[in-house]
DNA sequence: GAGCCTGTTCGGGC
DNA sequence: GGCCCGAACAGGCT
């Protein structure tokens, strides 16, 4: 299983990430040329020195690691990034572009594509004024309703990868989305109820927390037998109830009907779709 | 060796 | 301005 950085290991990555909550920070490694510090002022991460890790949250596909006197250190995985929480003796290795060393814990940043980011914020919660997320209680159906009324010729699958819409939502959970409101991926958003794309969208959402962050637990701790070899540290995933297990196998069938699952691109973006279920619309 | 790619941004066309 | 698309980013994997 390759890692998929949308909301779930996200909130997973949060996680690993938070076994260091309540230490402080004693010396930070960076590549300060690594293209994940392209927005982050150079000289700017040595504030953190010596500063305790107090909470963590995150927002849609970021993460933001709180420290004391309200500074934020804010982490986007982009395509290929991983976070691991490792034992204090930790050794570089290839593509670590962070690395948080604490007494008890090696915090690292591997990132080898670097499409990712990192920056670091200092005063208010920066994601106290990012658009709701779909986990979040402002996310409601009179939100869902709103993002309709406002784009009702947007294709669903471009709206529901647009991140100021819906975040956090990625390729795999946009398929989901789509998959389980029987719609396919093209039609138009002004076609759907608004009860309907809500609770589609929360469905999976909390699904993938449930399915991928909390099942992925015991990956996090303690830091002797966490992930941090090749491989990744997901390992359990959605059921095969969902579309997620057969989308990607060439021939995968829907877990619903059995037939065979098509493919394309749409938005831009490699999508599956079950031909005979995802009919409930009609085409834009 | 060629092609693919689960994210985001930017520029161009309409 | 809104919307859509394609390219670019970079390197590991099939």
């Amino acid at each position: 299983m390759s890692t998929m950085p949308e909301l779930a290991e996200v909130e997973l990555a949060r996680r690993i990430w938070a076994t260091a909550e309540g230490e402080s920070i004693s010396s930070i490694t960076s590549n300060k040329d690594a293209r994940i510090f392209r927005d982050l002022p150079a000289a700017a991460l040595p504030a953190l020195v010596g500063k305790t890790m107090t909470s963590s949250t995150h927002h849609g596909k970021r993460m933001y690691f709180t420290f004391d006197h309200d500074w934020h250190l804010e982490v986007h995985l982009g395509m290929s990034g991983k976070v691991y929480c490792a034992p204090p003796d930790y050794e570089e290795r290839k593509h670590d572009h962070l690395i948080l060393r604490t007494p008890s814990y090696t915090l690292v940043l591997n990132d080898y594509r670097m499409f990712g980011r990192v920056m670091l914020h200092e005063g208010d919660s920066p994601w106290e004024s990012l658009p709701p997320s779909p986990l979040s209680r402002r996310f409601n159906q009179a939100h869902v309703r709103s993002i309709i009324e406002r784009r009702p010729k947007k294709i669903l699958k471009g709206a529901l990868l647009d991140q100021s819409l819906f975040p956090g939502v990625g390729n795999w959970m946009a398929d989901e989305i789509c998959w389980r409101l029987g719609a396919l991926p093209d039609i138009a958003l002004g076609s759907l109820s608004p009860e309907r794309l809500y609770e589609e969208v929360k469905f999976v959402c909390k699904g993938a927390i449930k399915h991928v962050a909390d099942k992925n637990q015991d990956r996090i701790a303690p830091p002797e037998e966490a992930g941090f070899a090749a491989g990744g540290y997901v390992a359990q995933v959605p059921p095969t109830t969902w579309l997620f297990q057969h989308r990607w196998k060439k021939g995968g069938l829907c877990p619903t009907c059995h037939c065979e699952l098509e493919r394309g691109t749409i938005a831009t973006r490699t999508t599956a779709w079950c031909p005979q279920c995802q009919t409930a619309y009609p085409k834009k």
